[in-house]
DNA sequence: CTATTATTTGCATACGTATGCATGTCAAGT
DNA sequence: ACTTGACATGCATACGTATGCAAATAATAG
């Protein structure tokens, strides 16, 4: 069915390696040949076949993005200047995406279909760093990472993080702050939880187990949080991601609690959304497009030479206030 | 490097073309010699090498999803059910992510790779769906068509969609309607258009050129548009789809622009967001469940049969009350 | 005009898996 | 015991591309 470099090959009277040469501007292919098969390649709308190259080279010039959680709008963020920066590069990305509940297929990612792969909703316990490791295929782990920092990774400072937004709330007045966090299974929700705890305990203010939920990094999870921690009257709301911020936000709104009036919230990440007028939500992030390009440099050294030192880097979120933070509100008036 | 089935043949002390019978299954293989390879293959590690199957079998098991807008947000989660879907049926997902600029390039999805192509993002003059047919890839086209319906399409009736919209807003009381519309590239954003405009037309209120405004499909479109519109005070605005209601909404907000109050907007596609509480969009669509469920089924019908007959799926959407819908300000008090 | 080298091209084969066909084995039936 | 057949297995090969190597051709020098 499909068009072969054989059928090029006949019509322009020359053997199939020729054609095979030819196309890929290999040297030793005289110019007027290689024009006679541009033309007949291009006349049958020749296309090589991507099993056959594959299979001679042992590549496939393509990079594997390991997602779980394409509704999360971090990871079509982060997916959109990884794809640039590999099509930059010369490589086809290929997203990967499972759903949530079991562990990512195995398969594939390792049947020779992709020359590397970066993961970036990778459990703390996932074996799936160990089995691309002990298969040999070149991986970076991205945002999120595993117990043991062996492998390449480029993450985020998660505990100077929480530790910038615990001193923004407590520096205008804060003391009784509850907060909604992700999931232990996470790097980062294990991390920005620990972290932010031991933050306010060392700013003087404590963290009551009363005033803190727990979730997976999902809308709902800051919904049901914000209902849950409302009763509890906080001045501010620490988020383990913007999403869960702006599960908690829309809470607020349903219950006609006003936002920074009433109570702060403050979020992680710096997703697009949060940034727009009707959010405005204060949190800390990096550059994805920083992140995106140096997630892809460490791979591309890891596919240049699998034996190289494990490199991790960690980048450094900076605070982006915006207007959902504010002076606790037994401060500003005195209305209780 | 990687372990092949040559390998897994020497361990069991079998040949090789054993072994690919005992993996999977075949008949003529007895009960000893599968345990055997199976438990060699398991030692190694051992899994099958895609290009080696696809080269030989002229199938991959594999089909692409081709969106260039992940970060609008209706894609992502049409994405999930067709993932779902197709892995039920044995599939895996390749997304094909193009970013917006140039037609999605051709070369991946046409070199074997793929057995079957679900289009998301297709723009009304591609010359994609022609290509693919040309070459015989099995296709379907969703959401979005082409000028012409040759191919199999799964598509939401948009006409029925704003005219019920349409007729909700004069329903009503309005009489002043702004519109924000998509691109006129993309069908579901030309068929808004003009079936809103008639719509509104044989409902008896007009649609003066003053008080529309257009764009692609996205947040700045309907923020910009909100801007524009607000000077000409309508009292609706209707949105091309949902991404550009939610800026338009955003825009409101930051211009202290009260909804449904002073101005009521509705949009189209009912993603996920726009039953968040802090907007709780009125709008119309279809579930994606079913329109994923549906193009799948097509496009299988399709792989099995390529001389079918061409079928166009065309659903009905629902339009769902939320609260951004209301009388017109000028009917409920009078403060102009 | 021949010898030598540089350049172009084709032949043969490898990559890993799957499958048609032939061979081999064993049990059952005469 | 010999034949028939069912079943299990291996041999050979195809799928499409890329590449080492030899052969052929053209270009250059003597």
């Amino acid at each position: 069915m499909a068009i072969t470099s054989h059928d090029v090959a006949r019509l322009a009277g020359v053997s199939q390696p020729t054609v095979s040469r030819a196309l890929r501007d290999q040297w030793g292919v005289s110019a007027s040949t290689r024009r006679k098969v541009r033309e007949a390649a291009r006349s049958l709308g020749y296309v090589p076949i991507q099993a056959g190259r594959s299979l001679s080279t042992q590549t496939s010039g393509r990079i594997g993005i390991v997602s779980a959680e394409l509704s999360n709008p971090f990871y079509p963020a982060i997916i959109e200047p990884l794809h640039d920066e590999l099509a930059n590069l010369g490589f086809r990305t290929i997203l990967v995406t499972d759903r949530g509940h079991e562990p990512v297929e195995l398969e594939p990612i390792i049947d020779g279909s992709l020359d590397g792969v970066i993961l970036t909703t990778t459990d703390l316990t996932s074996q799936l760093p160990y089995e691309l490791h002990r298969r040999g295929v070149p991986f970076v782990l991205l945002n999120r990472e595993t117990s043991d920092p062996i492998y390449d990774a480029c993450v985020v400072n998660n505990v100077s993080g929480v530790w910038d937004l615990s001193k923004l709330l407590v520096g205008i007045g804060h003391e009784r702050i509850g907060a909604i966090f992700g999931p232990d299974t996470a790097s980062t929700g294990l991390a920005r939880r620990t972290g932010f705890a031991r933050a306010v305990e060392r700013l003087g203010v404590g963290l009551p187990n009363s005033l803190t939920f727990s979730g997976p990094f999902s809308f709902s999870t800051g919904f049901q949080g914000f209902q849950y921690l409302w009763e509890q009257k906080p001045t501010a709301i620490f988020c383990g991601n913007d999403v869960i911020a702006l599960g908690a936000m829309s809470a607020a709104a349903s219950l006609k609690v006003k936002i920074p009036e009433d109570v702060t919230i403050v979020g992680f990440d710096n997703i697009p959304m949060s940034s727009w007028n009707m959010f405005e939500l204060t949190t800390a992030g990096v550059s994805l497009d920083e992140m995106a390009t140096t997630a892809v440099g460490l791979l591309m050294q890891r596919m240049e030479d699998s034996d190289r030192d494990v490199q991790r880097v960690v980048m450094e979120p900076q605070v982006t206030l915006r207007s959902t933070h504010g002076r606790p509100h037994d401060m500003a008036s005195s209305n209780s």
